[in-house]
DNA sequence: GTGATTAGTGAATCGTACA
DNA sequence: ATGTACGATTCACTAATCA
């Protein structure tokens, strides 16, 4: 398991990206079964898969497959756990295809409600997809509950997984912070739910009953995607996250079966303009920043051999040698080993551990860094 | 379906409740396994069921805090499972027993992660549980993602069930409003961890890794029980169901196989008082005040990425990017930090710093701030 | 006594690259 | 496959200690 915040694991293959995308629909809502549109999609060739699968079992009165096929309650035994069987069988088709076109590193998001979540993410759990966190949509505007008969169905459930156990997947971990004010996201999200002008109408009817916000898959779509990934939704609807993927430089697919919600997709996207490229520029982790040795702030003057550096306390001084090395008396070591050893850490960040005075101001020796890295760019 | 508010329907018995009262061992934590000590309890006696059962949690390695201290993780042996299979037939079996056990009108709650609940919710359907809600736990102080690599995991999730799909239950809908500032109370709750003078603790370690907060307890018994009622819960651990049953005057039964944890629970529900009504009201956490993040406007569509933004005297002028953060060539930052390095000061309220153009009027952002929370208010 | 600072901790599926 | 080196990373709250 593994997390790659760059996209230069991704890039350094461009031709195989480009052969591959020449040979997806990118762009286009495929008409019919979701499974067998997936079917003609190569294998390992997706980067994501967003899935808002329906579940409108009408348990109960009269019964529709999830094709909308009507059940013969005269002909056939039926009862729950028929249904529960119908559903599941149904679930474990499309997730089976949707693990198939996504790449090793690749990713599912799947959005459900009680009624049919926990039988989704026990499937994929079976399926081997790896559960990488939950997602509670807490809706900030619900129905309320009119009968006074429950709590006030109040939120969604997403599930985020990974192709495995051990598999890499893709998080933009900084773009969640910056955008969660400096504060880790959490696996909670305040979002309203989807009316006003983004709520698509036709006649002042709603085009689509569980239109989803537009806030939700932009969330979705940073926070797991780098510009370009293909992202392929099985049951697109009327196409938010087609909308969103144009917006933010993202390929997308879609399957649907209905007609009406096909045509109001694709006029919808047509209109949606892409951002410009600063605007979809984020803040960079550390880690896709240019590696600085230590060496090299030595060997360039930034930091000089013989410059005393020590920890916020004081607790130890080290001597900065002229390969890059600090000592203190026998004991010597990288910026890293060194401050491990001394603590008897497990692991020790040299750049925020060690200290220096410059100017008459003590600074982490990160700092030296930054002016190395900014007189470099140039 | 049906709904119970008062408790007439229980009263009409009387005889009926006291004679298997007398059977029952209220007050008592039973010895072993808990499938077997449900065994000794009758069918349809027991009013609710709560259950805290292990999460199965699968830690890999150590994990060490960006400072270098460990975190003690739940690496007890009750929560080591080989497969999903063994989990689940483990699941199975101890569900199987609550349903026997509980009344036709009774309940069962499970609290669990997303390592489990998947599974559960689905076993628990598949025997015939209904779910009426499933209830998220928001925590307000968790624990942090350390490593950067996930979203912090901030919630747990309850199921709340009844019998069947046609069964009644038991849901005091006023009590749950008032309770919640006279609105209905809705399915996600905010609640801390258990920590402070609660936390139970034995030469300064925790008794127990996992133990609940009382006033997620208190909730649930408050929500679906009335006074009087028979309470069991098979994973009884250090007793929060049972002190918070003994506060609220409901009956308890524990199962526990844990010798460490039986004594702290008896010692622990001994020195429980039953409630005074007036304390009623102090055990509920404070609804929070909205706080917002620039990013929420962002994604949320209230500022657009690109969309230019500048200070009152227009010296600087910066562009909004996708994740919430703002640009002036190479200087990058969020509105707070940005503006504060503009003007070299020590601080800055980036809310009322920088200004945005709408409808050819220009508005410091905290107006786009105020509209938002118009729009997300409950 | 009071406010400021420091230390500790909670159900966590918590790296990657190269030799 | 296995080991080693390098590198990146935390929020809310409580309790204890210090000024």
């Amino acid at each position: 398991m593994a997390v790659l915040e760059t996209t230069k694991p991704r890039a350094k293959a461009p031709a195989r990206q480009k052969q591959l995308s020449v040979e997806l629909p990118l762009g286009q809502i495929l008409d019919g079964d979701c499974v067998e549109a997936m079917r003609s999609i190569p294998s390992g060739s997706i980067d994501l898969v967003f899935a808002d699968p329906p579940y409108n079992l009408q348990l109960g009165g009269d019964l529709n497959r999830p094709d909308g096929s009507h059940v013969d309650a005269v002909t056939d035994h039926w009862d729950q756990f028929d249904s529960f069987k119908i559903y599941d069988d149904f679930t474990r088709d499309w997730l089976i295809e949707a693990k198939r076109i996504l790449k090793p590193d690749g990713a599912l998001w799947v959005i459900g409600s009680y009624h049919n979540i926990y039988r989704v993410g026990a499937i994929l759990q079976d399926l081997g997809f790896w559960i990488l966190n939950d997602i509670v949509w807490r809706k900030s505007n619900p129905m309320p509950n009119f009968r006074g008969t429950r709590f006030t169905n109040a939120h969604e459930t997403l599930l985020w997984c990974s192709q495995g156990e051990k598999a890499k997947y893709h998080f933009n971990y900084r773009a969640m912070k910056t955008l969660n004010d400096e504060l880790q996201m959490r696996s909670d999200w305040v979002l309203p739910i989807c009316n006003g002008a983004e709520r698509l109408k036709e006649g002042g009817h709603k085009v689509h009953p569980t239109q989803k916000p537009e806030a939700l898959l932009y969330r979705v779509l940073l926070s797991t995607t780098e510009r370009g990934d293909v992202v392929l939704d099985p049951f697109f609807g009327t196409g938010t996250t087609g909308a969103v993927a144009k917006r933010l430089g993202r390929e997308w697919i879609g399957c649907e079966r209905e007609n009406v919600y096909r045509d109001a997709a694709l006029k919808r996207i047509e209109k949606e303009l892409p951002l410009d490229e600063s605007a979809l520029t984020t803040m960079q982790a550390g880690r896709s920043a240019p590696k600085v040795a230590f060496g090299a702030l030595v060997e360039n003057g930034f930091i000089a051999p013989g410059t005393e550096v020590f920890d916020k306390k004081r607790r130890w001084t080290a001597t900065v040698r002229a390969d890059g090395s600090l000592a203190i008396g026998k004991q010597t070591g990288s910026i890293h080993g060194l401050g491990k050893d001394l603590q008897g850490a497990p692991s020790c960040n040299g750049w925020t551990f060690w200290h220096y005075e410059a100017g008459g101001e003590v600074k982490p020796i990160d700092a030296a860094r930054q002016l190395y890295l900014l007189a470099v760019e140039d």
